[in-house]
RNA sequence: GGGCGGUUGGCUCAGCUGGUCAGAGCGUCUGCCUUACACGCAGAAGGCCAGAGGUCCGAAUCCUCUACCGCCCA
């Protein structure tokens, strides 16, 4: 017989009985090369691109959340018997990765600029040879089934040959176009940003109000604004020319304090009149709204900022000062001049790097940009249409809001660290020329007096070709023709724009197909107090730790049971809690089972039909519910509930019912026969478990279904390894509605003679005599047939039945829905508590039959609502209203 | 300013195709080391479902409004 230590220890490792820690068990999953998906035309299968996490990540809670509903459809996936492939990889992360090397570079006294473009490229080639898989070695520690043959990385020389294909092939459709424009600036990271990568925060700042002074006149306008220090690159103010208050003054001009430049006030109706004093300065070079407004009325932009944000040439005396600092210069000039009327506290939303955090600063620069509404149009067709599903379908609206009000994406970067933009410049004829391969003269001229476009392309601009680069596309191979497009998209929900959205966009651009037929969105990570976990705040745990306290698996069920469809998470110990306690409770049912399985080759014959037991029936009729529920629930992704659905299942029915009831039966008391029918049901229904449970628990359940493989020996058809067993099939015919009734007719009456136990004080193995009353001989037989159960499970000596048996004194009573029961205690009694536990009860239906007796008393319901339901509230009055009578006559026994 | 989500026992959440729907886990209380499990067992207490109005025979569940919390987009 094999002992199984009392708890079970995810480090643990005893190869000499076959237990394994979760290290060596990922090993064995790979040695056995279990999670390659091959390559099976025609043969029905489940992909997943994994959202790549990039490659300055270290796993966070974040991830865990990410990874593990996606591991969770794959392990389902396979062991349903589809052909899976769970594709993943990295992104390099332009941005992310340059400032992790430049800060590394900082250490020793370095710069990028001294190193030079090619060495600092070598140098994050290197810096990614040493830290870039870490995260992907840390998704093993989680468990997750990736396909590892198939990582990839967005810079593998395939993937960016992708990426060069689709650049060109946007331009030759004529997609793609350069120009000077206002764009998000990030001054810390010194390149441009897609609006999607900008940040709004709310910032407390303040509203200061300037006097400008008309030319040649005595009147002044005064214009409300956040950003004092811009005035400096003021070329207009603006009025609505609507406004009374101003009309007089449109077209006049302004002579600028401090710079004294002259600039008009112009009219326009964008301008908002209730905002300040109803007339805006106008910045076109330093804010998008009067950037455009510039456009419209033809203004000059002046830029009065240098690309790390310090005033520039055009600023003057203010040259060289930080923009924050300038500002302050600024307030205290014009405070000198008096020419600051007013400031006061302001609440206003600012953009920032979501890199780095600095405010961002619009600039207009020169940047390639893709023309987004002609990708849009088949992206939202799909989504429409269902061809894509999004779940939770909430999502759905968001995703058609945005791409149906899409704006152009800024795809160039500033950056060294990336794909390189394939466009050369002609020094001679000044063209461009833009091809697949690397020229070596312009196509235009013949020049070979050439060179390539500084600027790398949005490291997103990899990702969103991820689903069809990671399998080879632009060339057709047979990963591609096979796996393509891919089944299922994971995603966090704060990436829909960002990645979703683009990927869409991209698979029908590219290979005109959906890229997934599903979305399936999760929360955010939070904390125990709702905040997001994050790095900055620290209230991320290192999963890593985690996994080493409790076990990953411990870790991956408690957050999976936690997850509100689509909502955010808050993770806290208590959770990992549930995990392990119900991982502990697993283990020791197995520990269990083997302590009574004796040899293995007696129970695991076929099941004999005729010699099955109730509660033999009972469990098996729900386990098959279960298993039909539970896939069910697997399917639409409703992974909380899911795990609800397992845990009840396995704890309460199979664990607080089934093996209390089979006990004695294993003892022996039943005969031989009969142990070795409940071994062999209590053994199917734990080997189902084990085997539904392993998508959320991949650990553990490898480790017991060893240890059964190891027991049943050669040749049983036991699976090598529970990842790749059947999934459990539902047996309908074990389901049966009226052996679960009846099960719980009587679970009702031994919780209720437990609660005389509790309530008396009376010890639990003290065995006592009950009278069970009914007013129908049918129930009785019933209740009759499962004496022995009765007597064992609620410690019983002795039963008496009887039609509308009359109260003996001195005794508890347990009304149970359809029949009573008496337990005469004698002296023990205590009168008050048992009439105190009465009155109670007759007050809760008293209540309850008032209430159905109003809604009976009430005509209309008799008439509108449906037959059935007016008979079963009938019915319901009847039966609280013998519940009542039957209190009462209890209650009467004690009123002397 | 627009949109979305939430508001259910002390905490975290289920339930929301309207009619035994008021549930679970944790926490609390009582009693148990009952030979799988104290990361356990048995039992109990605790909410009338944010507020107001409406639809309906009937609403936590549908509609409207309000309040508060959170998020997204301008």
């Amino acid at each position: 017989m094999l002992e199984l230590p009392a708890r079970y220890d995810s480090k643990e490792s005893n190869v000499s009985i076959g237990l394994l820690s979760e290290d060596e068990i990922y090993n064995f999953w790979e040695s056995k090369g279990l999670f390659h998906g091959s390559v099976a035309p025609g043969k029905p299968k489940f992909v997943i691109a994994i959202p790549p996490p990039n490659i300055t990540g270290i796993l966070t809670m974040g991830h865990v959340l990410d990874n593990t509903p996606q591991d969770i459809m794959v392990r389902f996936a396979r062991m349903k018997g589809l052909v899976t492939a769970w594709i993943p990889g990295t992104d390099h992360a332009g941005i992310a990765t340059q400032n992790v090397v430049e800060k590394d570079l900082a250490k020793q006294g370095m710069s990028k600029q001294q190193l030079g473009r090619e060495a600092f490229v070598e140098k994050c080639w290197e810096w990614r040879g040493m830290y870039g898989n870490r995260i992907i070695e840390q998704l093993k520690k989680l468990g997750c089934s990736c396909d590892w043959q198939r990582t990839r990385f967005t810079m593998d020389s395939e993937l960016s040959y992708a990426v060069r294909e689709a650049f060109v092939r946007l331009c030759e459709e004529g997609l793609v176009y350069q120009g000077e424009y206002l764009v998000n600036w990030c001054p810390r990271c010194l390149t441009a940003l897609s609006d999607e990568e900008v940040e709004y925060r709310e910032i407390t700042g303040g509203l200061y109000w300037i006097k400008y002074p008309v030319k040649d006149s005595s009147e002044s306008i005064t214009v409300a604004t956040t950003r004092p220090e811009t005035m400096l690159g003021d070329t207009a103010v603006a009025v609505h020319p609507d406004d009374e208050r101003y009309k007089n003054l449109i077209n006049k001009t302004i002579v600028l304090p401090l710079t004294n430049r002259e600039i008009p006030i112009i009219a326009d109706a964008r301008v908002d009149i209730k905002f300040g004093s109803g007339a805006v300065k106008i910045t076109p070079a330093h804010d998008p709204n009067d950037f455009a407004m510039g456009k419209d009325h033809k203004l000059q932009s002046i830029s009065i900022l240098t690309k790390d944000a310090k005033m520039n040439e055009n600023a003057g005396p203010y040259q060289g000062l930080d923009r924050f600092k300038c500002r302050e210069k600024v307030i205290a000039d014009l405070t000198a001049l008096g020419l600051l009327l007013k400031q006061e506290k302001y609440k206003h939303s600012v953009g920032h790097c979501y890199r780095c955090n600095t405010a961002i600063e619009p600039s207009i620069s020169t940047q390639w940009f893709i023309n987004m509404k002609p990708l849009a149009e088949p992206a939202i067709e799909a989504v429409k249409s269902g061809k894509i599903v999004f779940v939770p379908d909430r999502w759905t609206k968001i995703y058609l809001d945005w791409m149906e009000n899409i704006r152009d994406w800024c795809i160039s970067r500033q950056l060294w660290w990336g794909h390189r933009i394939p466009v050369w410049y002609c020094r001679k004829c000044g063209q461009k020329t833009i091809t697949r391969k690397d020229p070596t003269q312009c196509r235009h001229c013949q020049s070979t007096d050439i060179y390539q476009d500084p600027d790398v392309l949005d490291t997103w601009f990899s990702s969103w070709l991820w689903p069809f680069s990671t399998l080879g596309w632009p060339e057709e191979t047979p990963e591609y023709e096979y796996f393509y497009p891919t089944t299922v998209l994971n995603a966090g929900k704060d990436i829909i724009f960002f990645w979703v959205a683009r990927m869409i966009m991209a698979g029908f651009q590219f290979t005109g197909k959906a890229p997934f037929k599903v979305v399936y969105f999760h929360g955010i990570a939070r904390d125990n107090q709702g905040r997001k976990m994050s790095k900055s705040l620290g209230n991320s745990p290192d999963p890593i730790e985690v996994f080493e306290k409790y076990g990953a698996d411990a870790v991956r069920l408690g957050i999976m049971s936690n997850v509100p469809l689509g909502e955010d998470v808050k993770i806290s110990d208590k959770i990992y809690e549930l995990g392990r306690n119900f991982i502990t409770k697993l283990w020791n049912s197995s520990r269990f089972f083997l302590s009574n399985a004796g040899d293995f080759s007696r129970i695991t014959a076929p099941m004999q039909e005729d010699k099955l037991d109730f509660e033999d029936r009972w469990i098996l009729s729900r386990l098959n519910s279960t298993i039909r529920v539970y896939t069910e629930t697997l399917e639409i992704f409703q992974f909380g509930e899911a795990a609800h659905i397992i845990y009840d299942y396995f704890w309460h029915d199979l664990c607080d019912w089934y093996i209390e009831i089979v006990k004695p039966r294993l003892r022996g008391e039943r005969g031989e026969e009969s142990k070795l029918i409940a071994l062999h049901v209590l053994y199917q229904c734990l080997q189902d478990t084990v085997k539904m449970l392993h998508p959320y628990t991949p650990f553990v359940t490898e480790k017991l279904w060893q240890v059964f493989r190891r027991l049943e020996g050669e040749g049983t058809g036991m699976e090598e390894s529970i990842a790749s067993a059947r999934w459990p099939a539902c047996n309908a015919r074990r389901i049966s509605i009226s052996i679960e009734q009846e099960m719980d007719v009587l679970m009702q009456g031994i919780s209720g003679i437990r609660d005389v136990r509790a309530r008396m004080n009376i010890p639990k193995n003290k065995p006592l005599s009950a009278l069970i009353s009914a007013d129908n001989e049918e129930v009785l037989a019933k209740i009759r047939e499962h004496q022995t159960l009765l007597k064992e499970i609620a410690v019983l000596d002795a039963i008496e039945y009887g039609l509308n048996l009359a109260k003996p004194p001195k005794s508890a009573s347990c009304l149970v829905a359809g029949y009573k029961i008496f337990v005469p205690l004698g002296d023990v009694i205590d009168i008050e508590k048992e009439s105190a536990k009465l009155r109670t009860q007759l007050k809760k239906t008293q209540e309850q039959l008032a209430g159905v007796e109003k809604k009976l008393s009430n005509p209309d319901f008799a008439e509108h609502a449906p037959e059935e339901i007016v008979e079963m509230e009938k019915q319901r009055k009847e039966e609280t209203a013998a519940q009542i009578a039957a209190i009462e006559e209890s209650l009467k026994d004690f009123a002397q």
